[in-house]
DNA sequence: CATTGATACAACCGTATGGTTGTATCAATG
DNA sequence: CATTGATACAACCATACGGTTGTATCAATG
């Protein structure tokens, strides 16, 4: 599996709280990472790890304004992200499918 | 959020390439923790922990027939991850959605 | 060009994680 | 009931992670 390595990065970045919600308000792309840190209660520097962590997942990015860097939510890494669920679900369906396929046929064999 | 710590445990799960292939295998449910370690290139007490991590999210159960354990997907464990995806999803879509409305309207104002 | 605001980075600490090996439990079976 | 097969659990090790503080970079501004 060719995606397996962004997989690994995707869901450990989501599997923080923090992280999720940084995810959520950098959609509206206008906070930069002090703004953001003042969210929380934590460190700016911690603040700043998460968005690193989210960045290397590729579902931030940082663009420079001025003196700021605004943390944005990078739409193609959700769409990516929600690509590789979506996979992971059609496997899941599909197995899910085939299973109740062989256990509607036993039934019918039992009948 | 209620869910919050569920998510935590989902997300972090499903963050390891051996996890999702043994959510793969289990979805037919038919082989125990030792055959599941037959596939992976690591100890039996390793693929126990693996399997250990993805009971505590709730993405599989064991159950015993005879001297073996046979580990299950659990569908219902797998609908509630789906739906917590689904809910960043709509938020996500949510915030998109108004966003590129603000863009289209923006635009509009600059036209 | 010195200062200030905003971000980046490095070093450090405690704890969790992924792996190992070894031992204990527990159910079937001779 | 002793043995064997399958699983569980404990101790240990190395590394990664989430957090801290302190220092460095870098862009705007007086």
């Amino acid at each position: 599996m060719t995606t397996t390595f962004d997989a690994d990065h995707i869901f450990a970045a989501l599997a923080d709280a923090t992280r999720r919600d940084i995810v959520l308000r950098a959609l509206s792309g206008h906070e930069g990472v002090a703004e953001l840190a003042g969210h929380y209660p934590m460190s700016f520097a911690a603040v700043q790890k998460h968005v690193a962590v989210l960045e290397r997942a590729g579902l931030v990015t940082k663009e420079r304004t001025g003196r700021r860097k605004v943390v944005c939510t990078n739409i193609e890494g959700l769409r990516l992200a929600r690509g590789l669920l979506d996979e992971y679900e059609a496997l899941w369906r599909g197995r899910i499918d085939r299973m109740t396929d062989l256990i509607t046929r036993s039934k019918e064999i039992d009948a």
